[in-house]
DNA sequence: CTGAAAGCGCTAACAG
DNA sequence: CTGTTAGCGCTTTCAG
């Protein structure tokens, strides 16, 4: 069975093309009988329009894209949750692009948006990617872009953060009233900004308490799982840490593998706070003192930034900044006081 | 800048759009010398092609859907990232839709395919669904489908699944072996296949290992968390339970909370095995003994089904069946022997 | 090897 | 209130 069109529906009723397009958008034009002929056809022979033809005439997709680093981490689960469910509202359809934080994939997946294919995107950059920000700059200025968590700094374009500077003051301070004199902070990227502003408020906390800031303080990791385990056990080696954050929850749980590995005990040997948003952190043994982020918060937040733009061409998207504060819970992976 | 169209780059050139479009899709009816030149002055305008025109001419989109229910589930996060990994590949790209397992919500976003938004759809249904396939009968019928997971067994469609039965045998087993003798299986739904095939086989285990197959085996339990940990403590009480098989990710962290809130100590008081792909499950108080499911493969399977099915038209997508085993993970939330 | 022409399905101006 | 016409950008016969 062929699919129903509008001219099927107009040959039927004797009607033009036009007519029935304004009569199922609905336009004040049309008598509301004829409306209502339309309409019943329509549900009758299950009409369902052509998103395509729609699009390329009007120039609008009414889809939108979200590119990450990848989907398997609850942060960016939740935020996914958070864009959804606006989009979902908005009648908007959303793209999945994950670049396994491998930024010439990124530069791919971003150049085909040029093609008109998407109305906006979200997106939150890959660890190599706020360096250089790739064509990014220039996308910018062609369609509306809101970047969430992992935002470009240089890239003039809203923003969705959360207090990353204060979060790691926040945590370095309990670690510090817990009895740690030997703070690590574990980073993803210096190219990073998140990673960055976490290790501007960790040095700004040290400095506080009167700790020193030796350049064993932040130790950057890799994005491979056993490359980083294999850093972690040498750096734990060489310094007698006492408390660490790890400022992703990749590293949060890698910490946990090496300490069961090198028979160091959380929290008696070496205290831990993460950056995450596991519902099982609660559950870890110990239990994982986090620095909760708002991801799904974030996300929804991204997203009803952009949705405004689109509805609202005058809207100044690109001054647009948001920070969305996280907590500190602690549990049992630190000593509280 | 307006948007660079196969049409300037026919002008500038001197050519037809015809040519033009053959030497991009690189047509062996076009010189070798025209290529070039349209290759380069479509680089070096930055021509990116309009898919919706390209889709409404060809009747593909080159995009498939992902339906779920939820994706901060780390079984379907990685599932996208196996779906993702070979639409990548095929240089296809993926729509998400969740369903948050709203049947109706599912419903309509399934009606919308029939607009050829999509060249296939990849699907793992809600709780509500299996029973009352509404419409997806019909949709298998217009449009390349593969169900995985959680599928519609009286549908005929591809299905990608896990060994349910067996996995929950083995299941049972390795609690009977650990001394359990009043053994509870808490499942999402009475509607879903996959929850069926899981007490079919937690039935059959209890038989053969002579234990009575009372009312209290198996419960339903909602999706809603809370209302799902009163149901818990109701039926803690209610029972002398001692071995406890969670068939899904948040029922399994849900029994966590209820024992931790009644005091019931894992595995002396109860055991508990979850049927989870948790990356955190070995660093769980106690850790968890799994039956993990291999989510990224059947994903994978799924996606590659798929595309096979839009490659080669006369593919018989429908018949296609493929289980992927399961495994067994022994940890600490059992008493192994 | 290249081009003219038609059309995918829909919408928007403009007439009537 | 309804219809005519043109065209979004691309692909595909079919001619040349």
């Amino acid at each position: 069975m062929e699919n129903v069109t509008i001219r099927m529906l107009a040959e039927r009723l004797q009607l033009s093309t036009a007519t029935i397009s304004k009569a199922l958008s609905n336009s004040h034009e049309i008598s509301e009988e004829t409306k209502q002929r339309v309409l019943a056809l329509a549900r009758e022979l299950n009409y369902v329009p052509n998103p395509y033809a729609s699009s390329l005439r009007k120039k609008a997709s009414h889809t939108i894209a979200v590119v990450i680093p990848e989907v398997a981490d609850s942060f960016f689960a939740e935020a996914i949750n958070g864009i959804e469910s606006v989009a979902q509202e908005k009648g908007y359809h959303v793209l999945i692009y994950l670049t396994h934080e491998n930024s010439g994939k990124e530069r791919g997946i971003l150049k085909d948006f040029q093609s008109g294919r998407v109305d906006g995107v979200l997106i939150s950059v890959t660890t190599e990617t706020a360096s250089a920000p790739h064509g990014l700059d220039q996308l910018v200025k062609e369609i509306p872009i809101v970047f969430f968590d992992r935002v470009c700094e240089d890239v003039i374009a809203a923003k969705i953060t959360t207090d990353d500077a204060a979060a790691a003051y926040k945590a370095t301070s309990h670690l510090v009233a817990g009895g740690c004199r030997q703070i690590g902070l574990l980073a993803a990227s210096p190219h990073l900004s998140i990673s960055n502003r976490r290790a501007e408020g960790f040095l700004q906390a040290l400095a506080a308490h009167g700790l020193p800031q030796n350049k064993a303080a932040v130790t950057y990791c890799s994005n491979d799982h056993a490359t980083t385990k294999q850093l972690l056990k040498k750096i734990f080696r060489e310094q007698q840490y006492d408390g660490i954050i790890a400022t992703t929850e990749k590293l949060a749980t890698a910490v946990y593998e090496v300490c069961e590995e090198m028979n160091l005990r959380i929290p008696q040997d070496l205290q831990v706070i993460g950056f995450s948003n596991l519902s099982t952190a609660r559950f870890l043994n110990p239990s994982l003192t986090t620095i909760s982020q708002p991801a799904f918060d974030m996300g929804k937040a991204a997203a009803t930034l952009l949705f405004k733009a689109l509805k609202n061409n005058s809207f100044a998207l690109s001054e647009q900044q948001q920070v969305i504060p996280s907590a500190l819970i602690v549990r049992k992976s630190t000593i509280a006081t």
